[in-house]
DNA sequence: TTTAATATTGAAAATAAATTTCAATTTGAA
DNA sequence: TTCAAATTGAAATTTATTTTCAATATTAAA
């Protein structure tokens, strides 16, 4: 069961970034690489925590505290980005080869719809390479009041 | 100086939220007009600090915990919203009637320009009349790496 | 391979935003 | 006006994240 979406292998990606780190004259450790690994297994979202409790369920004496400095890592080397906070908790993402999000988002009862529409799929991308931008994704997020909500409020 | 961007009084905002604080049996205060208040002379972006140095500036007396107290009324209302985090802060803005942001982002150096693209933005605003949502606004985030950025990643 | 300078690690302490507690006060329906 | 229930401020608590520091690992050079 592997991903069809990500264009680049992991040991490609894996070894990109030991090439980043040395780059910054810093030291490649095996902490760090069994982090990264353990994020590109990762389908969707992750959280410190639970990233933390699956190396640990492998045998992992990785510390919690090197978890977050890697994360850091990652995350200036655009590895990984923050996608969203849920009770002051971070969650983050594989930034590259990603499905853009288009999303209808209920600000008062936090209902998302996915949005499916190629027209404007095809203008952002139309727009986005007019940019001198690599690697991209977006996220379209129309905030609005839900008809069941608008009840409550008005 | 008054914002042309309202379309809603601020008095007619206070009432309102005055009927949503009713309708869920709960009491109307002084301190919780006095913060919505600041809230909606805000022009743009505020965090909880903010809005508390504002009010004590005015001589109001109103604790910390009842601002966070009523910003979450507030979001439940549907009135602000939090729009991003920084240094395990929240920043908050008025949701209605707002200039949508439409905006490219360095994943690596968090560079943020703006995006003008009234195609865009036509073909957003059809697409979301379309759906049943109410007072709206959008936020698009096209999230690349920057030419800058791109040397020191490969 | 050994050395040595320096970065990294884990564990614990520190930090700070946000939430909760609780006694005193205020609100608002009857 | 009364009074049950909600709200307040101040302080304590919670909890994710960051920092500290001594021990250890890495890497380039000898």
């Amino acid at each position: 069961m592997r991903s069809s979406l990500k264009t680049k292998e992991n040991i490609e990606l894996v070894k990109e970034f030991k090439e980043f780190i040395k780059k910054k004259g810093l030291k490649y450790t095996s902490e760090r690489e069994e982090i990264l690994k353990e994020i590109l297994k990762v389908k969707d979202h992750f959280d410190v925590e639970e990233l933390y409790m699956k190396l640990r369920g492998k045998g992992s004496k990785i510390s919690k505290a090197s978890v977050y400095r890697t994360i850091s890592l990652l995350i200036e080397a655009g590895y990984i980005q923050e996608v969203y906070r849920q009770n002051a908790r971070s969650y983050y993402e594989v930034t590259l080869d990603k499905i853009p999000h288009l999303h209808f988002i209920c600000i008062k009862c936090k209902k998302v719809e996915e949005i499916i529409e190629n027209e404007l799929i095809k203008l952002i991308q139309k727009h986005s390479k007019q940019k001198n931008y690599a690697p991209l994704t977006y996220h379209l997020e129309i905030f609005g009041i839900c008809s069941d909500c608008i009840k409550s409020i008005s």
